[in-house]
DNA sequence: GTTACATTCAATAAATCTCTTGAATCATTA
DNA sequence: TAATGATTCAAGAGATTTATTGAATGTAAC
């Protein structure tokens, strides 16, 4: 009595979810986000053997989550589509309003509470247009020229303390990374505003960006 | 060198996903997103031992998904809030576009594919409006009386059979049940549509009818 | 208080998942 | 053709998850 369409249903959707439900995916699934990888660099940044990422990387094909292409010697990764931004995004909220721990890490960065909220793409995209904000791209450099928000300039963080002078004080800082779960900009935010600097997040990162259809610019 | 904040919000957002990622706890999702529950009732739905459901539902307590009362003799769960909805739907959406299996089960109700295409919550108040709709709740009758679409009625599937006179055959339909995932409404879909109706099925179902904030109709 | 009942806790075996290792495959380059 | 490099496959040890069982806890009814 148990196999009928139903239990079927909840079977796959359970392997989406099982896929989701490690961090090491979701890290890789975070900078497949951000373009194509190959199975060796995702393994690097995951921290990961390369047997072990291919592994884990078919284990995401499997449900549905990312797609390959050969390309000579390498096989290219990438998301199957928007829906995984989705997903991931509504995961974060999940998690966000009703795990504690995470609230706690977001909040440890900063001292006032109301600096957590984020700065919506519609408002942004508003400021911009007035010339009223400076745009702050914190990824690395080659996921900047891979694609960013128009008229945004890209100091990743790890340079952000030799570069600090590029930012002007007086204008209003807008700073994003890769998307809903990105601590990069987070750090950018609280260390700009422990130096004086207004400083907002985006709301998510450039991958959301993208899916909302609004404009990306290209290195 | 492994545990920053980032890591931290990694095992977090997996551990949600995790939680999800079980056929059994994604039914006992699926029951809680119509009310509370205790747990007798949900093991009994999921087919579990009472012992059992109890850890998977303490295991998507500490997930952030579920609460719980106690009222009496007895321990009430409930959704944690309508994010949870939120990743659910995200979930059925990752795995409708991606997973061959989901679509060829959807599929598997209807001849032609454009049946397929659920009514807007928007177009069905539309209709309503216009009184050119009757709206079929096709869940058990304990649950449309927890809470319904105003104006439906209500003919749980089992019944629906029998009770087929009470539906005008003039009238187009709107079925629907308790979600995204309810195979309910497909099968009504599927049953009316063989004996001549003009029915279609309803985007997700009653839970996400009222996170929407629409009207909800009691008993 | 004692009894009955719903739920949780604790302990265990079976199943599944993860990571490592070394060999196999596939496409490029010499 | 041989050699190199990227990825995948296959097998096994270790850790985690699941379902079962029986005992413990907490609440309501007698």
């Amino acid at each position: 009595m148990s196999t009928g369409p139903k239990q079927a249903l909840y079977g796959e959707f359970a392997l989406v979810a099982r896929a989701l439900g490690s961090p090491h995916r979701l890290e890789m699934l975070e900078h497949l986000a951000q373009g194509e990888r190959s199975v060796e660099a995702l393994a690097e940044r995951a921290g990961l053997g390369i047997a072990n990422a291919s592994q884990h990387l078919q284990q995401l094909k499997r449900a549905g989550l990312v797609g390959s292409r050969r390309e000579g010697k390498y096989v290219r990764y990438r998301l199957a589509d928007d829906s995984v931004l989705d997903v991931m995004a509504a995961l974060s909220e999940v998690a966000s309003h009703n795990l504690a721990e995470v609230a706690l890490i977001r909040q440890g960065y900063f001292d006032v509470r109301d600096e957590l909220e984020p700065v919506s793409r519609d408002e942004l995209r508003h400021r911009m247009r007035d010339g009223v904000v400076t745009v702050l791209d914190v990824r690395p450099q080659d996921e900047f020229e891979a694609g960013h928000v128009p008229g945004a300039i890209n100091i990743p963080l790890k340079d952000l303390e030799n570069r600090i002078a590029e930012l002007s004080p007086e204008q209003e800082i807008v700073a994003y990374c890769r998307g809903p779960w990105c601590v990069l900009s987070f750090e950018a935010v609280a260390e700009l505003r422990a130096r004086g600097f207004t400083v907002r997040r985006l709301q998510d990162g450039l991958p959301e960006w993208r899916a909302a259809g609004l404009p990306v610019a290209h290195a």
